[in-house]
DNA sequence: GCCTTTATTGAAAATGATTTTCAATTACAG
DNA sequence: CTGTAATTGAAAATCATTTTCAATAAAGGC
């Protein structure tokens, strides 16, 4: 259970630790999709049947800047969030489910300096998301 | 002056040819960098200042579905528009004035195919931009 | 040019998501 | 256990976008 250490870092930056948070971490630790805040309350919200939606915000705020969440960006929506891998990694979506797999080792240096060439600009960082079917979404 | 070919796709597609609609287009079609509804409305006001934002709006969406604009997420802004090039193409973003610009030739194939496999995913599509800084923006 | 038809327009209202305000509650240091 | 300051949820405010609607004007036929 990895939500413990996740709540341990809310209260080493002097967070209080309560109820309508833990139900929070429990819900983005345990997921493998990218949720809503809508998402996170309603899923929250079967824990601790008193949160507020206000407090699904607050909380997100608070582990995006721990970096223990990510924002996912895709042609709709842009809101969703997704707990954060180490390091450098991009994100892998299936189309159909939503699952999303964290992946490292891309290498795209060479790309990088072509482009940097042709356009003059300094290259300084980018994003790389890939979309496609899950194994279980294939065979359905 | 592109701006007339842009006028007359949209003509083609049963559109009328309005103050406003070419008011749009010029900005649009003129613009190096990816504009909010808002800031196409600021611009295009001054060439028709009867302009309303609504018909921002509604034009922003035609030119899209004529593929003439696509829309450029980004951190901040994910609602922004930006003249679409021709086939697959991806952007490079400067992180100081905002200049897009936009180029073609990636080789990911090896990347995909590896991932593919790790993860059992059927990989379908792609999403990559890069930041960075332009030439102008590098000695300020 | 002058009608007629019908798409287009902008103002205002409606919607939906997010943020702010605020008084009541509660975690936790002492 | 107590005092205090952080946290909470409800309600109100804000902000971007969409819908509604009556007035306007583009384009085609004359
Ligand atoms: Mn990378
Ligand atoms: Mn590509
Ligand atoms: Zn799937
Ligand atoms: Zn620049």
């Amino acid at each position: 259970m990895n939500t413990e250490s996740w709540l341990a870092q809310l209260q080493s930056t002097g967070c209080r630790l309560t109820g309508a948070r833990r139900a929070v971490v429990e819900v983005m630790e345990s997921s493998d999709r990218a949720l809503t805040p809508v998402e996170v309350f309603d899923a929250a919200r079967q824990r601790d049947p008193r949160l507020g939606l206000v407090t699904v915000y607050r909380t997100l705020e608070k582990l995006e800047q721990l970096g223990l969440i990510q924002r996912v960006h895709q042609s709709r929506d842009c809101q969703a969030f997704l707990k954060a891998g180490i390091g450098h990694q991009h994100l892998l979506l299936c189309e159909r489910c939503g699952r999303a797999v964290l992946f490292d080792g891309d290498d795209l240096e060479a790309l990088f300096s072509r482009v940097g060439e042709q356009t003059g600009f300094a290259i300084k960082s980018h994003w790389l998301q890939l979309y496609g079917l899950c194994r279980e979404c294939q065979t359905k």
